[in-house]
DNA sequence: ATACTGACTAATC
DNA sequence: TGATTAGCCAGTA
């Protein structure tokens, strides 16, 4: 299964009202190493069925970046699903991360690995 | 093949 | 602690 496959799955997998680091991410997806491909292939490759809204840096910020439509796209999505962004355009990683702790990374891992 | 880029992170000070 | 630095690696030119 190709790795950017890997990340659509995994984004696809976030529950609405959270949101998952680029490195969870590239972790979930076997590569542990690839945060910044996972950005790339948001910003380049799939987009469509992905909400790529729920995935924000290792420090809860929001991408810097202008992928999205508008400068607040990202925040709007994210504040129509309950998830509170600050002024300076981050979010609290301990209220609205997805998978707090290694144990439930690993659960959910195991769970898809046979997909990796 | 080489160089540069970037929706990143972990280490270091 | 917070701010730099250094490492990362698929894509692109």
């Amino acid at each position: 299964m190709d790795f950017y496959q890997r990340v659509t799955m995994v984004c696809q997998a976030i529950p609405s009202g959270k949101v998952a680091t680029y490195g969870q991410i590239a972790l979930l997806c076997g590569c542990p190493r690839n945060s910044r491909q996972v950005g790339y292939g948001l910003n380049k490759k799939m987009t469509e069925d992905v909400p790529a809204h729920r995935v924000v840096n290792h420090q809860g910020y929001l991408s810097g970046a202008q992928s999205f439509e508008t400068y607040d796209l990202q925040r709007r999505l994210l504040e129509a699903e309950g998830v509170e962004v600050s002024s300076d355009q981050r979010v609290d990683l301990k209220k609205f991360g997805w998978h707090n702790t290694m144990e439930d990374a690993y659960a959910f891992r195991a769970l898809f690995e046979d997909l990796i």
